[in-house]
DNA sequence: TTGACATATTCCCATATAGGAATGTAATGT
DNA sequence: ACATTACATTCCTATATGGGAATATGTCAA
């Protein structure tokens, strides 16, 4: 079997990084498709293809102004991701609290037991 | 160009969803990919190879104990996902307070303006 | 050494890319 | 009607995939 379609979910569509600064970049306003070229780098039809890509996954909504698109992210659907990464929130600490105490174990060493 | 390897950063790498349980298995206790086998109902060899990509990308860690091989999730490899999807978290709020609101405005209605 | 067990690696293949180039389509102004 | 603007879609191709099957590697036990 083939890597599951980028169009299959939202961790999928976000695994590519143009995808994610895209979404960043129509996280607070609405952008036309002209803007996102611009402020990209990217040729119109990768970013159009790109825009397919979050907008098969709801990642982004459009909205149809004369001749212009206007392109703004769905926060909503990057929750999952959230919550998923959240599942592993308390292991990290827990990683962290042992690299710290082995640091200050190396700081102030306790005295050999007996 | 193709898309970007799996191995090539966390996000492309928990894209795949087995890889994503694989990673909840082992958050909390080393595990053997003998059982790991048993609990995802793959088979093996996928199940080394999915090993393979977590490993790559620093999402694992493994130790070696006579033949076996003990698996746990780096769950500090996760935060840079975490902390991408919070960026998002106020525009959510956002969204759901105006969703909210306009939920209130239709059980009381304002008088029209006029 | 030989065999059994645990895991990794290699080979195979259908499938889906991402970007580039070219073309299609829809809305506007004149 | 026609040209122009703003996007979307199609075609192309090199590349990486995930699973299955087979095989290799490494470790222990007798």
């Amino acid at each position: 079997m083939a890597r599951a379609a980028t169009t299959s979910d939202a961790f999928n569509a976000v695994a590519e990084p143009r995808r994610r600064e895209i979404l960043v970049f129509l996280a607070s306003d609405e952008r036309q498709v002209g803007e996102i070229v611009a402020a990209m780098g990217l040729d119109q039809p990768s970013v159009s293809k790109h825009l397919g890509v979050l907008r098969s996954v709801g990642l982004v909504r459009v909205r149809r102004n004369g001749r212009h698109r206007l392109y703004r992210t769905n926060a909503e659907a990057i929750r999952p991701l959230h919550e998923w990464t959240e599942t592993f929130e308390r292991f990290w600490q827990h990683q962290l609290q042992r690299v710290k105490e082995r640091a200050e174990s190396q700081m102030f060493p306790k005295p050999p037991s007996q």
